[in-house]
DNA sequence: GGGTAATCTAGAACACGTTCCAGCGTGGCG
DNA sequence: CGCCACGCTGGAACGTGTTCTAGATTACCC
C-alpha cells in the first residue's frame, strides 16, 4: 500500500484545463452512445481537437480516461445529493435511497455507466490511485447519507465498506444484464441492514 | 433475463475434450506467470497445439477462455471444500472461514487469480451465461458452508447475495492492491453478520 | 471403402490501444 | 530580441485480440 510515485500534479494553465475538460466531455459523449468499446482513443482525440499524443499525455490509458470520467460524474452526483439530501428517519433507509437515486442517475445513460464501470473494474494497479479516489467519493456519499452527528464507529465503517462492495458488484451485475433494478434495490437494502444492527 | 440463444452444447468427442482441457491448462499456466496480459491467444494456441481459429471455436474470446478457467478452478475448490468442510458452530463464521480458505487458495497463484477476476469483471453481456455459472458455484459454496438442514429463507438468500457481492468486490480490491488480506477478512466477516441477524 | 459435412490448420489481414518521432509553436528568461 | 525548454501536432509504426480464407483432416453414414 505505498503511495504511487506521482509527482504532485503540476498546475495546469487555462488552455490546458480547457483541453482536459474537452477531452473528458468527448469521452463521456462517445461512451453515452456505444459504451466502453465506442470510446476509441483516436476518435476522442479527433473530436476533442487534440493530437493522439496529447490525449495520452493527459490520460495515460483508456482506462485512466474513463475512470477520470467516473470521478467527474460521481462528483456531480455528490453535489446534487448534498443540495437535496434524501429524507427519512432510518439511516439505513436513507443510505439505500441515496444509492438507488445515484443508480437511477446512472441508469439514465446506461451506456456511459457501462463504460465507466467496466473501466473501473478492469483497472490494474497502475490506476489504483484514481480508483481509490472514486471509492473515497462513494464512501463519502454513504457517510453523508447516514447523517452522523458524531464520528462513525468502527462497526459503522465496516458496514460502509460492505455497502460499498455491494454497490459496486450489484452495479456490475446489473450492467451485464444478470440482475434487475428491483434485485439491486433488494441487495442494497439488505446490505444497509448492517447499519442498524445492535 | 432471457436465456441466451445457446443451442445446447453438442457432445464433444474424446479428442475434442482433450483439446479443450489442453487449452484450459495452457491458459492457466500462462496466467500463473504474467496474469491477464500474459495470456496471449496466439501463444495459448501454439502451446496447446491447436490453430488459432480452433482456439476461437472453443472459446469465442479471451474473456470467455479465462472465465471458463475460473469455472474450472472454482469447481476444484468446491470439491475440496465438500470433502473437508470447515468446522465450527456459527454458520456465519463457517461461511467467512470457507471464503477465506478459498481466498488463500487464490492467493497461492496471485497472477492466475488476477487474470481470472479481471476477465470476470470485464465480461460484457456476451459472456453473461458463463459468468452466471461462476456466480452460481460461488453461491452454492456459501450455501454449503451454511450447513442448512432445511431450505434457506428469503432473508438468508438475500444475505448470501450480499456476501457474494462482498466476496467479488473485495477480491477485486485486493488484487488491485487497494486492500490487505486482513481487510478482506474483516469485510467478509462483516457481511456474514447478516446471516445471524434477527 | 466412398462420399460428404463438419472440423482443424496455417497464415494473412484487420482493428484499436499504445508508443514513438520529427518538427512546429509558444511562453518565459536573459 | 534571441534563445531555450516544453508542450503540441500529424502521422507512422507496433502489439495483440479477433476475423477470414483456402485447403487438409477427420468423423460419420451408407
Amino acid at each position: 500500500m505505498t503511495t504511487s510515485p506521482r509527482p504532485a500534479a503540476p498546475p495546469l494553465t487555462e488552455r490546458q484545463e480547457a483541453r482536459r475538460r474537452r477531452i473528458l466531455h468527448t469521452a463521456a459523449q462517445l461512451a453515452s452512445r456505444g459504451g466502453f468499446e465506442a470510446v476509441q482513443m483516436r476518435e476522442v482525440a479527433e473530436l476533442a481537437g487534440v493530437a493522439l499524443g496529447t490525449l495520452y499525455r493527459y490520460f495515460p490509458s483508456k482506462v485512466h480516461l474513463l475512470v477520470a470520467t467516473m470521478q467527474d460524474q460521481l462528483q456531480l452526483f455528490q453535489e446534487q445529493t448534498r443540495k437535496h439530501p434524501v429524507e427519512g428517519e432510518d439511516p439505513g433507509a436513507r443510505v439505500a435511497d441515496t444509492l438507488m437515486r445515484t443508480f437511477r442517475g446512472l441508469q439514465r445513460e446506461p451506456q456511459l455507466a457501462e463504460a465507466m464501470v467496466r473501466a473501473l473494474t478492469f483497472a490494474d494497479r497502475s490506476v489504483s490511485a484514481e480508483v481509490d479516489q472514486v471509492s473515497r467519493i462513494t464512501g463519502q456519499l454513504i457517510l453523508d447519507a447516514m447523517g452522523l452527528t458524531e464520528p462513525p464507529t468502527r462497526e459503522q465503517l465496516a458496514a460502509v465498506r460492505v455497502i460499498e462492495h455491494t454497490w459496486h458488484s450489484a452495479l456490475v451485475t446489473w450492467l451485464s444484464g444478470r440482475a434487475s433494478i428491483a434485485q439491486v434495490r433488494i441487495d442494497l437494502e439488505t446490505a444497509c441492514k448492517l447499519l442498524t444492527m445492535d
